[in-house]
RNA sequence: GGGGUUAUAGCUCAGCUGGAUAGAGCAACAGAUUCCUAAUCUGUAGGCCGGCGGUUCAAAUCCGCCUAACCCCA
């Protein structure tokens, strides 16, 4: 729709520099926008205001030649407001044609081409395979995943990708940690070391262990059993999230191993930014030197006891990612990580690529809160509230919805007691119930939905339906364009409130035939949108509630 | 000490590239269903958009400084 009045604007000014009224070099940049106030119309332009300063005329004047030479069979009215405001108010005929759009398009509308193919990986949760899913990784996993849906929609070709850190110390304490709960289980009094993992799901590993393996552990040396037992919690705990991922309905086209790095391509990697002369020694170690492209200092790859740092390997993945050939690389980071941004940045522009293939959506720091209070978090403690926990407790949908429901760059404050005591009001609910209330009038209709007499929906509730109905597609491209999901509940909730408005105004099931028809083609339009919008998000579109 | 994010109604937050009278939910108050699901709808009230400067025809939005909270780094 937007595309479509910005062309015949074009056109609009084309003519008027044609015919000499006004002077101008080119057409700029058009922009409109659905105005606040519905007595503005249905779009707006400050087109007129935009041209003022180059054009060397009053807007208002500019507004008038432009309105002039406007021509379009989609547009009932059209005049000029305050400052220099061009609103425009559309033909009924277009909202009714729309629906017909839907109709046929079913689950494919609201998809458009904008990102023309475009390969984009998107890389979220990637959590160390050391311990479960915790609620603070709940929020990226569900930003990533929605992320990605709505760029696929948008016409980009997407790869949602995993980066599994089972490489590095890390894994060492892990083994060493469910070595020490094991030889707790055969008996021995243990006291656990300041850097083990603490969590309990580490004495279930050990359990498990113990439980196939028993006592031969034992019998081998030191290292060896480290190795096994690292080897086996890695193998539960990769496993472990791969479920909990699965049933919060985050599935991903790649699991990258961090292993299948080490040691030639990060070995690769380093070469060849040495041949470029941007590796240099100090101290015994290998550095990087990141401040050639704007990090504040420069970064060690290679420690002076000879083993990589995280860098290394994030340096080697990440030229895996750009050989690859991806046109654009997504990554979704908590804040804890913001710091991060420019030595990755360097590192891609260090391998000859633009610095800006490169995206890191951040995310910023979820605080769980219980009655009103703050639950503690501690991974090395090993009191944290897992994602699994939240799920169960407050539901998936909910859960989903409430991640993603607010800007990435503010702090979410989610309390598990508000969120259950609430959950007649939650938000999602009253989504997925316009969903639910649109399947009862079709199983109580008599009739068949028909386009024949769609011209009957006059009804000011009707229009403004539709006219919701008729913005997804152009949500889809502000979303994908601005990576900024939480638009989508604020589009999902729109329309279930501009639904629920004409439910109240208007009875679907009425004694005039033709209009009852129209009305049920009207209503199955709207549930075909709730439903592609709620799959978006990954919630469910219950037919009853 | 340096950097990032945030600050908008009593509470939780929207506000897309600067635009017309700053919006929604919850809470409060007043109403609505002989009829398709009241998990709904309609209305009222509630604001120095953290503070001070600057840019602009126009600033919640952009720039600078200050304050506070959270997070990173030293």
């Amino acid at each position: 729709m937007e595309a479509e009045l910005i062309s015949f604007l074009v056109e609009s000014v084309k003519k008027a520099i044609y015919d000499g009224d006004l002077d101008l070099e080119k057409v700029p940049e058009v922009s409109i926008e659905v105005p606040r106030e519905k007595g503005h119309g249905d779009y707006a332009t400050n087109l007129a205001m935009v041209l003022a300063g180059q054009a060397g005329m009053n807007p208002r004047k500019i507004a008038e030649i432009i309105v002039e030479n406007f021509e379009s069979d989609i547009v009932e009215d059209i005049n000029i407001a305050g400052p220099g405001f061009i609103n425009f108010k559309l033909k009924n005929a277009w909202l009714w044609n729309n629906l017909k759009i839907i109709t046929k398009r079913a689950a494919d509308y609201g998809k458009i081409d904008a990102g023309k193919g475009k390969r984009v990986q998107v890389e979220f949760v990637s959590v160390n395979p050391t311990g479960p899913l915790h609620v603070g990784h709940s929020r990226g996993a569900v930003v990533g995943d929605v992320t990605a849906s709505i760029m696929e929609a948008a016409g980009y070709d997407v790869e949602k990708e995993y980066y599994i850190n089972d490489a590095g110390n890390q894994m060492d304490i892990l083994g060493k940690s469910t070595l020490l709960r094991y030889r707790e289980i055969l008996g021995e009094d243990i006291e656990m070391p300041e850097d083990v993992y603490a969590g309990d799901y580490i004495k279930e590993i050990a359990q498990d262990l113990y439980d196939e393996h028993g006592a031969e552990l034992m019998e081998k040396d030191e290292e060896q059993q480290l190795e096994i037992c690292r080897e086996y919690a890695y193998q539960e705990m990769l496993a472990d999230i791969e479920e909990d991922l699965e049933e919060f309905g985050i599935e991903f086209d790649n699991w990258f191993s961090e292993r299948t790095l080490h040691p030639d391509k990060i070995e690769q990697a380093i070469d060849l930014l040495r041949d470029k002369g941007y590796i240099f020694e100090k101290e015994d170690a290998l550095w990087f030197k990141s401040t050639d492209f704007g990090d504040d200092k420069d970064r060690v790859i290679i420690k002076s006891d000879g083993s990589p740092t995280y860098l290394a390997a994030d340096m080697a993945y990440h030229l895996d990612k750009l050989e690859r050939g991806f046109d654009k690389l997504i990554n979704v980071w908590g804040a804890d990580h913001h710091g991060y941004i420019p030595r990755m940045k360097a590192v891609i522009e260090a391998f000859g690529y633009d610095k800006d293939i490169l995206e890191v959506i951040v995310v910023q720091m979820v605080t769980l809160l219980r009655n009103g209070k703050k639950v503690p978090m501690s991974k090395r403690a090993g009191s944290f509230v897992t994602m699994k926990e939240v799920n169960q407790e407050v539901g998936t949908d909910a859960a989903r919805y409430y991640y993603v429901m607010r800007s990435t760059d503010s702090h979410l404050d989610f309390d598990l007691e508000l969120a259950k005591e609430e959950s007649s009001n939650n938000p999602v609910y009253y989504v997925q119930y316009a969903h639910a209330r649109i399947h009862s009038i079709l199983d109580n209709a008599e009739l068949k939905a028909d386009a024949e007499n769609l011209d009957l929906l006059t009804h000011e509730a009707e229009l403004e339906l539709m006219k919701m109905l008729a913005k997804l597609p152009e949500e889809i491209k502000m979303i994908a364009e601005s990576r900024q999901p939480h638009h989508l509940t604020t589009y999902a909730y729109d329309l279930a409130t501009a639904f629920h408005s004409f439910y109240n105004n208007c009875r679907v099931n009425t004694d005039s035939k033709e209009l009852a028809q129209a009305r049920l083609y009207l209503v199955n339009a709207a549930r075909q949108v709730l439903k592609n919008v709620l799959t978006l998000l990954g919630i469910s579109a219950p037919e009853q509630m």
